[in-house]
DNA sequence: CGTCGGTTTTACCAGATGGTCAAAATGCGT
DNA sequence: ACGCATTTTGACCATCTGGTAAAACCGACG
């Protein structure tokens, strides 16, 4: 039996950290329906038994990656500071942003890959906790832009710019490597010397 | 047997029509291990085995689809005219494949399901015919910056930030009106207002 | 040593899925 | 209406997949 949560084993704590690694790992490759248990299990160095028996099915495992996820994924735009610069602050989110994509890049296919099926696990996360923090962040940036301190922006597209900028190098990374030519390139200090360039063109104010 | 492709029947014509429809309906939806050969033939109208009479295989309807696909996505590139104004045929660049976006978007999922699954099967027509064409274009663009018709930027990334910021109201569809509020809201009028201004601003020379 | 909670394995199942095949039905030119 | 090629169907398979049950294993502790 699964013992009531009391305390955890050293094993416990072992298998189930390297069934959440092995998860993710095929998961964020083929799917949600492209990835089998019995691939997990054996990414983990488990039997299929074995690891159902951590979690009681394979939609659990992946509603437990996904929960812990969306956190993750909402750090960065909560850490943004109202009181801050608004520019620094725009453009250290977008360079927090990026960095996820070049160091998390499993995690940022995962979530592509349950939006692109249309999020049928997390839409009320989408509608409730995210959108509650876009539009106050949107208030931010609408003050920033009634101070002047930055140009004339709509704050919702480019909270989604900002986003789809980022993520395009961690979901769209083989096209981006056959583009550049191969997987020596690095695309990452170049992006981020554009992605820079881009929004503070963007964003300073008066032209 | 089939037919040696001498001529095709109405009846021919009319159903690998109509399955090539469903399949980039389910395919979009539920990538390609989500999808299922009887679910395909019944948005057909058709039984499994009259749609395997058409197509011998699950495989080679998917690959039919991605072929044709790859043709319609490159297709705005090519239509850039070197000889055009740059900073017009940029916007019209991008202006083209935001309409691609609201007016094909099970198309855009499909290419994107297929990419960030490692682009399994069209790996090399990305780095053969895409990256060909991208060279093309970033050849292009680098001639506009040194005649001063636009500012200086890495045409590649370029490149990369209207892919990404076009196809992004397509592919995350769902996240975008979950911020927006609703699928009653049109997220494209405001969209090509902000790619407008974004690209402008970020192309027009000196600061 | 024994036993007891926790862990792992072996054997297994039911349903789904991609695909085959031969026969039946249908269209179609004459 | 006839005969042929095309199209459609129904029955069927092998395999894969998520999941279960019960037995075996293991290590700590009395």
């Amino acid at each position: 039996m699964q013992q009531r949560a009391r305390t955890a084993t050293r094993i416990q704590r072992k298998n189930t950290a390297a069934i959440l690694e092995a998860a993710l790992e095929v998961f964020s490759a083929h799917g949600y329906r492209g990835a089998t248990v019995d691939q997990i299990a054996q990414a983990a160095g488990l039997s299929k038994p074995n690891l159902l028996y951590y979690f009681p099915s394979k939609e659990a495992l992946h509603m437990t990656l996904l929960d812990g996820l969306l956190e993750t994924w909402l750090d960065p735009l909560k850490a943004m500071d109202p009181e801050g610069e608004p520019l620094e602050e725009i453009l250290a989110y977008v360079r927090r942003k990026l960095e996820m994509s070049r160091d998390f890049p499993r995690e940022s296919r995962l979530f592509a890959n349950e939006i692109i099926q249309g999020a049928p696990r997390i839409a009320p996360a989408l509608s409730g906790e995210l959108k509650a923090l876009v539009d106050d962040m949107a208030g931010v940036i609408n003050g920033w832009i009634a101070s002047g301190k930055i140009a004339e922006v709509d704050p919702y597209h480019l909270i989604f710019s900002i986003w789809s900028l980022t993520q395009h190098y961690a979901d769209f990374d083989v096209q981006v490597h056959a583009v550049l030519g191969g997987p020596e390139v690095d695309p990452y200090p170049a992006a981020q010397a554009y992605l820079e360039t881009l929004f503070t063109r963007m964003l300073t104010p008066k032209g």
